[in-house]
DNA sequence: TCTATATTTCTATAATTATAGAAATATAGA
DNA sequence: TCTATATTTCTATAATTATAGAAATATAGA
């Protein structure tokens, strides 16, 4: 992991409403929530949560499926892991990245 | 702690500059190290420096000691521990804030 | 007190991010 | 295919954050 994904991760959950989804999600489960009823919860306008919701899959700190009509979001504990990791020793952190490069990826 | 002083800390982190402050105080333990050393070594203006301490300083990530005409900065663990604890679990981090209000401070 | 050094605060400007309506896309069911 | 529903993308605008020079502040030593 760059320094860079880890400033993105960072940044997702640097701001209120992102930070709550991430909170509902974690209640949620490995089945997740669909967008719509994030929005509802949160009472935002679904452009405004497709915003946030990008820049927290970007940060690959949660995935999304499809079905149907429906997309449903999950919280990828792999990055949180990571974040962890790296909050805990940033130096052993980013030394392991040099050699992570064909890292197999979990969720 | 609120959700607010947790956005705080990961906005804090969410840069690529204070990442490297933070990352660069970590590898210098109790004592820390003068800001102006921290300018010569990301190679930024003192002014854009304090900019970025008092953001991390604000979300008690960091704290500062005056010696004579330095300021020493250094990293406070107690705010990093509950972040990795909110990270961990938001639910059960947020719900002991109620109960925190008279919690000792320790760093 | 005077001078030098370290750091912060003030300030203007540039850059980035957030907001949300409107339009577009995807899919289900009739 | 037509209509309704769910979500995303496009877009303009507002709001916030970052940058760094200049001025201010703090302290040491002469």
């Amino acid at each position: 992991m760059k320094i860079s994904n880890i400033v993105k991760s960072f940044i997702a959950l640097g701001h209120d409403t992102r930070l709550t989804i991430y909170n509902l999600l974690v209640t949620k489960g490995e089945s997740g929530i669909p967008a719509g009823e994030i929005a509802a919860e949160l009472s935002i306008p679904g452009a405004t949560l497709s915003f946030h919701l990008t820049s927290l899959s970007d940060a690959k700190l949660i995935g999304s499926r499809r079905e149907g009509r429906t997309v449903y979001y999950f919280v990828k504990y792999k990055r949180v892991k990571k974040l962890i990791k790296y909050l805990k020793d940033p130096v052993a952190a980013t030394a392991l990245e040099v050699d992570a490069t064909n890292e197999t990826e979990v969720e």
